[in-house]
DNA sequence: GTTAGCATGTAAGGAGTTACATGATTTT
DNA sequence: AAAATCATGTAACTCCTTACATGCTAAC
């Protein structure tokens, strides 16, 4: 009921605009496809699908109507297929297109990024910039934090600081290439 | 009360093994020391210290005996100085000694290796040994995500699963020379 | 025949954040 | 005079996992 936008909810109603699914194949491609939901259980899942249909933005279709049956289809458990309303789509582009600073932190980030075909040039840059801005920030604090470590006798302690600080290097300078990419228009090969 | 190692509990006990000290200055140093506490806040830090002194392994003691001032003490707010008992220490060596599976995730492989002064080398190449098997996995899972996904014409998706890919490329290598140090026994220069 | 995969769901609980409550001291 | 920093603590709430409950089908 926070005013915070719910990653999971986002990341599920983008999905489910590639195509409708049940639970359990959703919770497949949202594991392979977006690394933080890694690890995503069921417990999590389906309560959300539930919440999702509460507000209206997706509704239960117990068979993709017209579609020819993918594979054998015997008499398997009920599947409880689900599908985006317009107001679903309605709502995942609203919160697309006005990212604001949770977007720029880890998961929301990731989960924005994940669906950045669905979002005009000015929406992805601005978000690449938010996100780069945070990492920058967490850079200037892994390099003080590397030089007070350096002082004191923890080589073990240097060693975790060290790759820490490079990793978030690495990561602003993939937001740099990122971002002139975006400039260019060269908008990655698509 | 979970039969989980609380990664909290054993970064508190192993900073305040390094130097008795009171739940805001912890905080700061939690914070710069350990990637993982980047943003720890005190409604989670002070129940942990009360946890710990419950169970004996922390006590507080309201100035450092026979210690000289260390700055002007003024009369600032009471400050809640702890410092770790025998117990506190005979369990945090335990925990360091007996590396579970737990050791290898994320969270719990950060603070163990910035402990890594306090252990053996047998224990901490077992650590490191146990984290690169997890990596291993996890690049596995990336790398058919890559290809999978590589059919699809989401280059954005794509985009960030090679990132995801290469980050993980990056950590094993990184094992894969912390192992090679350690077993050379050339202790990162200590 | 038993293990793995398919499929959905709930209840209990862990681990953490945010917001609140309070107040002194130091710096600008 | 205001803002930042020092300092501790609680209550409510969120998000998520684990464990449980159930049962079918396919492969070994």
């Amino acid at each position: 009921m926070g005013r915070r936008v719910d990653v999971l909810q986002l990341a599920v109603l983008g999905v489910l605009l590639e195509s409708p699914a049940h639970g359990y194949e959703l919770r497949k491609r949202l594991n392979a496809r977006i690394g933080v939901f890694r690890t995503l259980s069921y417990g999590t899942l389906y309560p959300t699908l539930k919440a999702l249909v509460a507000r209206g933005w997706i509704t239960e279709v117990d068979r993709e109507p017209g579609e020819a049956p993918p594979a054998p289809l015997t008499g398997r458990r009920a599947r409880t297929v689900y599908q985006v309303t317009a107001a679903g789509k309605d709502h995942f582009e609203t919160l697309m297109a006005a990212p604001g600073p949770d977007a720029w932190e880890d998961d929301a980030f990731d989960v924005h990024f994940a669906f950045f075909a669905r979002t005009d040039a000015a929406t992805r840059l601005r978000i690449l910039e938010g996100r780069r801005v945070r990492l920058q920030e967490r850079r200037e604090v892994a390099r003080q934090a590397v030089a007070r470590t350096r002082e004191r006798r923890d080589s073990y302690t240097l060693e975790l600081q060290r790759h820490g600080l490079e990793s978030v290097e690495r990561e602003v300078r993939w937001l740099d290439e990122l971002i002139r990419n975006e400039r260019t228009n060269d908008t990655l090969g698509e």
